[in-house]
DNA sequence: CACTGGAAAATGCCGC
DNA sequence: GCGGCATTTTCCAGTG
């Protein structure tokens, strides 16, 4: 049966175009970011202090989420509504 | 001189951000490239080929790049200009 | 219990030794390799086509590798046998 | 000229051929580092800490052999012998 | 002596 | 859940 081939063919095609287009992308945000350091250590910045301050403050957020995703747990467990996302209006000014 | 600081402070600010901003965005990016995987594997794809596949066709591009970087290296080792890009027409006597 | 944790520390102990011995091992060949480099720098040879030499060989060899790897996958896709490193005679009956 | 250019392929190749063999030997010592660390996990030992003991004590090394260096200088400056490698005869016992 | 580029190490990800 | 693999990050040597 020819078609089935054909189509899974095809199929497989647009898989592959939409993966490397992505990883493009990718590529191309990754590069910019490399841009940026260069930018730091033109204006002075150490990038090795830099990007362990980056580095530290990912680890935060992801600690941070944790803790809301457990918070959101319990909530659940107790039958409470959880994970308003973006906080009913308000303003927002750290 | 506190203003001196304040300005590394607003500069380091703003890079730190847009470094994380971009960071968040390649994080989807691959988010998106996981969901592609996924959605070839519901499909009935081998996944490990597909990621195969991907990897051999990023492989024959980078060398088609790398044969062009060496024998551009060759060329200046052996003195003579390289990297005309697009040749601008005319001619080279050596 | 004392000598179950006397018994992990001397095991502790001897990885550590063994792991340190090989990566002196591993410092000294490093040297080796810079002084064939600084040998052949006296001899005249450009080091910098020298060692794109050395990188091309590898990642040729690398590649033939590779491929065998890819046919091998590509055969386990298949369902067939495959990897029969010189056969060892008798029959295999699907 | 032949002879001239035959021989420094002929030396060319033997450089290629030594390095080619150090990487090999270098290539084989990191996998026998790679299995020693497996055996410690086998052995219930959590490779990620036995990694950072292992880098703290090579961080250790080279700390106390830039002492030493320094030291050597100092006693370089002052017109005394320094360096004497393997100290003379006397137990180690640490 | 700072920068670039390549090797090594560490981390995360996927499939089993 | 683990082991292997791919990617990413870190480190270091060579170069100008």
């Amino acid at each position: 049966m020819e078609t089935k081939t054909a189509f899974a063919q095809g199929q497989l095609r647009g898989l592959v175009e939409r993966i490397e287009r992505l990883e493009e992308e990718k590529k191309t945000i990754a590069a910019d970011i490399k841009e940026v350091y260069a930018e730091a250590k033109a204006n002075g910045f150490d990038t090795k202090i830099l990007r362990k301050v980056i580095s530290v403050r990912k680890k935060d957020h992801a600690e941070r989420e944790e803790e809301e995703a457990l918070l959101s747990l319990y909530m659940h467990a107790l039958g409470m509504a959880p994970d308003l996302e973006e906080a009913p209006a308000a303003a927002q000014q750290a």
